[in-house]
DNA sequence: AAGTCGTGGGA
DNA sequence: TTCCCAAGACT
């Protein structure tokens, strides 16, 4: 027997498509939603901070936080965001580098502009509200078919689907979808078997209902099958394939990235920083003056070179500062897109120059520590100006 | 339509 | 430590 006409299966007639054509039979499609739905009512996630109320313009400020981000990193970012630009009008209004500080440390920093130019759209447009038209939601920056659905549903239950990563899992073992579930079949597929499911009414319950039962018990690895609502809808438990289900392609490894960067300190206690221009990763943000040695290029830093001689003249193209470069004091690791990037941090101190900034920059300071922790940062400055914080014996060099 | 865009938590 | 991966959108 194959996986196409099995009793209480999705698929619907027996010798059609089957399970990965377009239809799904409309019995099995009324067990999962009420199933998924009782299911909610009892076990799903309670006590999520964007749950706490409906406001539709937090809903929006949740989803635009949640894509590619972990429900757990951005809690606390949510609760302050939304203190600090309780509405769009807040928001609309807000300096952008007030957003930008506010987003710090969640990622993905376009999110925040075009977050900030939703708000400013639901001004202009749609009296500072979210307005109750799934086409007008997703006319708004930064708002894809996903968000649309997410928000047009949890926030004014219209009935319209969903599709992200946990429902893409929930829904490739349902249908034991064999592809790999990044591929536009495959997301065709699923966002269609996603539009038929979605009920008339409790269309945001249900869907939260599968995003929680992808983190809670549909989890990547090991799902919980025994305590799964749904078990026996699923194809792919029916099929032993649960464990296997759903298949990516193998992810090409990270790009080895080798740089440095100056802990320079001046005479008043003050650390070199530089803005980074706009048009390219980290836009805006501030880091310690770096250079790239070697490997991939991702922050776009130019032609790198592995000679320490060399650092010195680079720096002072760089930063317009003359520097007295020591050794590496502090190496730490990170990954950035599809790098993993070592990067050095060498102490160092000006013997003349002025501060003027080099290609791809668009400032170079001298800041207080405390300047500094109010401007934004990429994660590893952050890490590296926590780090010199708490060992400042170690940002003195060594005597020549 | 493949590439780009970040970070941190958990295993 | 390293690896996986997460409520995608935009170009």
């Amino acid at each position: 027997m194959g996986r196409r006409s099995g009793a209480g299966g999705p698929g619907s007639r027996p010798g059609g498509p089957g399970p990965s054509g377009p239809d799904l039979d409309p019995g099995w499609v009324d067990r999962a939603r009420r199933a998924m739905l009782l299911w909610f009512d009892r076990e799903g996630r309670a006590g999520l901070p964007w749950r706490l109320d409906r406001d539709p313009y937090k809903v929006l400020v949740a989803e635009v936080m949640l894509v590619q981000t972990t429900v757990t990193a951005v809690g606390p970012f949510f609760s302050r965001f939304v203190a600090r630009f309780p509405t769009a009008e807040a928001l609309a209004s807000a300096d952008e580098a007030d957003v930008l500080k506010a987003w710090e440390g969640l990622g993905y920093y376009r999110r925040a502009r075009l977050l900030q130019a939703a708000a400013r759209a639901l001004v202009e447009r749609h009296g500072g509200r979210v307005p109750e038209d799934p086409g007008a939601i997703r006319a708004l920056p930064g708002v894809g078919r996903y968000i649309a659905g997410a928000v047009s549903s949890i926030a004014f239950d219209l009935p319209e689907p969903i599709l992200e990563a946990n429902t893409q899992r929930v829904l490739a073992r349902w249908l034991s979808w064999p592809e790999d579930v990044r591929s536009t079949r495959s997301q065709a597929r699923l966002w269609e078997a996603a539009a038929r499911l979605v009920p008339p009414e409790g269309a945001g319950r249900f869907n939260q209902a599968m995003m929680d039962l992808g983190a809670t018990i549909c989890t990547p690895r090991a799902p919980r099958c025994l305590a799964c609502p749904a078990a026996d809808l699923c194809l792919a438990r029916r099929e032993g394939l649960q464990d296997d289900l759903p298949r990516r392609s193998t992810p090409t490894p990270p790009l080895e990235v080798s740089e440095d960067c100056v802990l320079a300190l001046d005479g008043l206690g003050r650390l070199l920083v530089v803005r980074r221009s706009p048009g390219r990763l980290w836009e805006h943000f501030y880091e310690f003056p770096t250079v790239h040695l070697s490997g991939a290029d991702p922050a776009g830093r130019g032609p790198g070179g592995g000679d320490p001689e060399d650092l010195g003249p680079r720096l002072r193209e760089l930063t317009g500062v003359s520097l007295r470069i020591g050794p590496v004091v502090r190496a730490i690791r990170y990954g950035v897109t599809k790098h993993r990037v070592t990067l050095g941090a060498r102490v160092a101190s000006p013997v003349g120059g002025e501060p003027r900034p080099g290609p791809g920059l668009s400032a170079v300071e001298w800041l207080s520590p405390e300047a500094l922790d109010g401007l934004p940062r990429t994660g590893a400055t952050r890490r590296l100006s926590a780090w010199a914080a708490a060992n400042p014996e170690a940002l003195q060099l060594p005597t020549p």
